[in-house]
DNA sequence: CGATTAACTTTGAATTACTCAAAATTGTGT
DNA sequence: ACACAATTTTGAGTAATTCAAAGTTAATCG
């Protein structure tokens, strides 16, 4: 029997294909991010050993910039945590966020088809994109009385 | 005649009302907000000289914490810059910046009512507030061919 | 297939936007 | 005016990120 892995992109293709190097740190930040989304660099560093056995965060940092700049990595800032990052897919998904536990889950780009996609003239500043942050409580933390310990707890109000 | 002064609210009263003291930084930081909307800690700090002729950055900070938890002032965050403040006015209106000069204006909340009124459950988030942050050209900076130097340059794409 | 070299990563220092804590000052009720 | 708690300031500290120079590596050429 074949081991059932998850399908990965050839990074090292793709990689080439936008004129970068395939090197060990940008595989690993690319094959931690395609695992674990909406992570921050330091996690990424974490994530990604043993293989290579060092990363350090500054290369994480270069790597996601060089990443960034080929739209292959999109980043997403929330208020009072360090910035997290994601593989861009090219859809134009936002966000919600758990106000109590710190959780982040994808939502589709569609409520009504507006704000994200009708170009808007508001005070003269003509719109091309609406990023969305939506904030509530996640299923986990509704169900826990307000005194009780999260254990998704980061200790980060969001 | 009479100066044709902008009609301020009486802030001290306004402190007093929310169990503050009407100290010189808290007015400062008040008036400074309502002429200045959008206002990061060190721009108040330029912006409120010289009355009083000297203010901390820190008690900048310390000022703009009271009057967040008493919800007169609140903060806006966008990427990879210092914090903005504005007075709070009760409505949960949005923002929109202009991705070359930086230039926020207020949009308000009603883009065919959702997706900010619409509690949503998405992926088992309940959601309560949706933020949007709407990117763009300001009209100036529309008008300006690519290679023009823009005035209100802030050096940040946002 | 091994050398060359530009691209990339790392190391270490610097910067920005804050936060924390203790000492000095000020607003307000009496 | 006085007194005292509330507030501001001064100074140090921190987290996330950026900058710059030296070292290393991936890919190309011989």
């Amino acid at each position: 029997m074949s081991d059932v892995a998850v399908q990965e992109p050839d990074w090292a293709a793709t990689l080439h294909a936008n004129g970068l190097k395939a090197t060990q740190p940008r595989l690993a930040v690319l094959r931690t991010l395609s695992r674990h989304p909406h992570s921050s660099a330091e996690r990424i560093v974490e994530l990604a050993q043993p293989r290579p056995a060092t990363l350090s965060v500054q290369s994480v940092y270069n790597v996601l910039a060089d990443l960034g700049s080929r739209r292959l990595v999109r980043s997403l800032e929330l208020p009072h945590q360090p910035g997290l990052y994601e593989l861009d897919h090219g859809d134009n998904h936002h966000h919600a966020v758990c106000t109590r536990c710190g959780a982040v889950a994808d939502v589709p780009c569609a409520v009504g088809d507006s704000p994200c996609l009708t170009p808007v003239d508001n005070h003269g500043i003509l719109v091309e994109i609406a990023d969305v942050l939506y904030r509530g409580l996640c299923r986990n933390c509704r169900d826990l009385p307000d005194t009780t310990e999260n254990t998704n707890q980061t200790g980060v109000t969001v």
